[in-house]
Formats: structure tokens, C-alpha cells, sequence
DNA sequence: CAAGATATATAGAGTTCACTATGTAAGTCG
DNA sequence: CGACTTACATAGTGAACTCTATATATCTTG
């Protein structure tokens, strides 16, 4: 007796996600059969059936076990340096180069998912629940590092938030299409403008005339904690 | 005799890459099967393979055929007021909102071919030609917008106009999975960050605040025309 | 340990779809 | 007008894929 029943359902169900999580950011969702899921977790489609009715809802559960948010993973590599702007760089260093092949396809399945989300309202619902909670942590990571660099973003943070992380998709997204046209110091300039740092902008000849921004200085309290409500039964989970 | 052989071939051509277009941005490229072009074409799929070769030939030939660039459209309706501020909201109001059905899907489609460019090479070189293309036309509008308005850009001009794209793309994404996460105020100040418009940052709540720019209010013809090379055996096209 | 429950394997039905091979009506040209 | 060509239609093939129905090995329970 190796295992119990539940402990192989388990480990099985696991695995397929693993597995569908790997090959879907690989392949792209429709590019992957339910078949090739379960052979690379090591069994058959009955058992995904089995487990998730469908192949839609295998992705379905797939979403929802995802706690991983874009900007948490974003910030993890923040705290190298204390120079904000160098941070700005470990941020667009985590996107925009090749660096980590893990996080480029992951960035791949997300945007699929926003594509599909215009024309599935299940993937929609799952992915907006997600994107609210996940957005005010990081918001808060915003507005907190904001204020200790004190600078002055160019909106509130949850708008900030959204901003951000736009543009980073959409950098991403343009580099896709051709690596070349995005400059690391243009997309570190971009992301400082939206966060209020000043710097010295490029300009087309100009060089300083940087951002002194109109602001009122206000302060930023950097949690909005209302009711957290983490699910505990969510795995970690990113490729 | 209605019709030529010559004239009845360019017409059928023409009503399939209509029909793709139209198909591939409503359902998406793999939710569309060949005969479903054809039949809304009028035709049948022999027609596709004797035109194309290829589903896959049939897209590339579509996205050959397309002239019509992101900004040239977005910019559009610039020219409706004098206030900078509201030129930048026409532009969001134009991706924004889901104000025009037409640029909705076809902002779909632009953003399932940057998809599939990550993982077909053929759609990669197509759409990298393409975008280089209407690139350099659109750095000169946003330079020239930028200079108009007495603004101070973060970025020099062919950078700025990858920025501004990739932010807007970014949004657009974002609304799919939340519409309501996206507020206008936020998506207008994001856009003048970049440009180097000096607004009064809403801080923590946003409000009106929208006046106050640093502009010198000049005319504004929204056309560069330097040369414009319009390759004129390419069609316009949009939905 | 027998009897039942469970988790997964196996085999295949039914469908969709890209693509091909060939037929045919309309246009072209001597 | 007749031979030839062009542009497309028609019919079908084979492959891939989702999902179902059923079998089987393993675990559980009295």
C-alpha cells in the first residue's frame, strides 16, 4: 500500500494542473490536447475527466487555484538596490529581457486569458476576482513605495496599480511583436513618469527640463485592508 | 458577361480578406474554420485554397493587406478640440469606452496576433514589418503633438510612441478582465505622464483637476504628411 | 477476506476541420 | 464558333480532438 485513495487523487489532480499550467503557457491553450495534459502528468485523460468534467474545466480550475499575482512577482527582485530607479530596472529586467523563461510564458498565458476573457464569461469572472484581490495588495506595495522614495504618482494607487501593470503588459506585448523597438531605458522612463520619479528625459534633444511635478504633497496611507479573505486552500502556483 | 476573370478573382479576394477580418476579430483566429470564411464571403473554401494555399496563407495575406496602423486611427478624432487633456481623453474615449465596436475587435485581433508572433515566426516578421512602418509615422504626429502643445515628453519620439502604444494596449487589456477597474481620469493622466503634460496629480482622490495644463494653445493639424508613401496597392482596412 | 467503493485506464464514438482531387461553368482567344 | 484556360464549386479524406462508456486495479470497510 503506497497510498491512500485521497492522497493519489490529490497528488493526481496536482499534477494535472502542474502540467496543464506548464503546457498551456507553452502551447497556448488551444494548442494543447487533453491528452497531452495527462500523458505529461503521467496518466491518461480519464483521469482528467475524472477530476475536471472538461477541458474547460480543467482550466477553469487551473485559474482559481492561481495566487501568484503579476505584481507580486514583479517586486520580488525590487529590494536589490536602493536606487529607485535601478529598482524600476529589476522591475522591466523581470519582463521585458528574455531573463527568466518562466515569466515569459507566463506572461503569454495571461494575456491568452485576457483575450479569452472577452468571449468566455466564466474565464472572465474567475480572472476579475483574481485581478481585484491580487490589486490591492499590490497597490499597497505601490503606494508604500512611493512614499518611501517620495515621489509623486500621476494617480491614486489603485489607479496606479492598474497603470503599471498596463503598462508593463503592453510593453511586453510590443516586444513581442519586435524585441528591438523597446528601448530598457525608454520602458524605465515610462514607469517612472506614471510613479511620479523625476529624471532626466531623453527629450528629443533636450535633456533635463525633468518632471517637477504640480502635486500637493499629500500623504499616502498604503493599506486599504478591508476584510481580507484568503482562501487558504489556494496553492502557490506561477509555471 | 458580368464580370471579367480578372475582376471577379480581385473581387472574391477582396470579400475573403473581408470576411477573415471581420471572423477572425469576432471569434478569433482558431474559433473560425475556413469554410466559415468562405460561406461569408459568398464562396466556398476552394476559393480560399486556390486564393491562399493555406489558412495560415490566408492570414498572412490578410495582415499584409493591412494599412491601417493603432494610432493613425486613435488619433483620429484628435482634432475635435484645441484642449490637450480632452484630445487624450478622445484617445481613450476611442479604446476606452467601448464606444466603436470596430476598434473593440479589431484591438482584439491586434492582440491575438502579438500572441500568435511569439510563436509563429511567419506572423512575427509580418507584423514587425508592419509595425516598423507605422511606427515612424506615428513618433512624427506624437512629436509633432508634443512640440504643438509645449509638452515635455519622457521619452524621445520613437520611444514615446512605443510607450503611449503599450500603455493604451495595456489598458485595453486590463478593461477585458475588469471594465470597472479602469478609470477614465486615471487612463487620461497616465497618458499625459508620458507626454510630459503637467497635471494636477488627483493624489488619493481623484477629482476634476483637469485644466492647469502648461500649454501654449496652438492650432493643431493633426496631419504630418512628410512624404506619406501610402504603398496605394494596399488596402485600408479595419473590421 | 469478501463485498463494495474509488480512482484511473482503455477503447471508441462522434465531430470538426484543414486540405486535396476533381468537376464545371464562365470567360478568353484564334 | 470551338479549343483552351481560369476561377471556383463539390465531394471527400484523414487526422486530431473532446468526451463517453466501460473495464480494471487498488483501496476501504464490515
Amino acid at each position: 500500500m503506497a497510498l491512500t485513495q485521497e492522497e493519489r487523487k490529490a497528488e493526481t489532480r496536482t499534477r494535472l494542473l502542474a502540467a496543464a499550467a506548464d503546457l498551456f503557457a507553452e502551447h497556448g491553450i488551444e494548442g494543447v490536447s487533453v491528452d497531452a495534459v495527462a500523458e505529461a502528468a503521467g496518466r491518461t485523460s480519464g483521469a482528467v475527466y475524472a477530476h475536471f468534467g472538461s477541458k474547460q474545466g480543467l482550466l477553469l480550475a487551473l485559474l482559481d487555484s492561481w495566487q501568484q499575482s503579476f505584481l507580486t512577482v514583479l517586486f520580488a527582485e525590487v529590494a536589490v538596490t536602493d536606487e529607485p530607479i535601478d529598482q524600476l530596472g529589476a522591475v522591466w529586467g523581470n519582463i521585458g529581457k528574455g531573463s527568466d523563461e518562466r515569466v515569459r510564458r507566463w506572461m503569454l498565458l495571461e494575456h491568452e486569458l485576457s483575450l479569452r476573457a472577452a468571449r468566455d464569461p466564466d474565464v472572465a469572472a474567475i480572472l476579475k476576482a483574481r485581478n481585484q484581490e491580487t490589486h490591492r495588495r499590490s497597490e499597497r506595495e505601490l503606494a508604500w513605495w512611493a512614499h518611501e522614495v517620495g515621489s509623486q504618482p500621476v494617480a491614486a494607487p489603485d489607479q496606479l496599480a492598474v497603470l503599471v501593470k498596463a503598462l508593463l503588459n503592453g510593453l511586453a506585448m510590443q516586444q513581442r511583436v519586435d524585441p528591438r523597438s523597446v528601448s530598457d531605458d525608454a520602458a524605465v522612463a515610462g514607469l517612472a513618469a506614471l510613479l511620479g520619479l523625476g529624471i532626466g528625459s531623453p527629450g528629443t534633444a533636450s535633456a533635463e527640463a525633468t518632471g517637477t511635478v504640480v502635486v500637493k504633497p499629500s500623504e499616502a496611507p498604503p493599506t486599504t485592508t478591508t476584510t481580507r479573505q484568503t482562501t487558504t486552500t489556494r496553492q502557490e502556483h506561477i509555471s
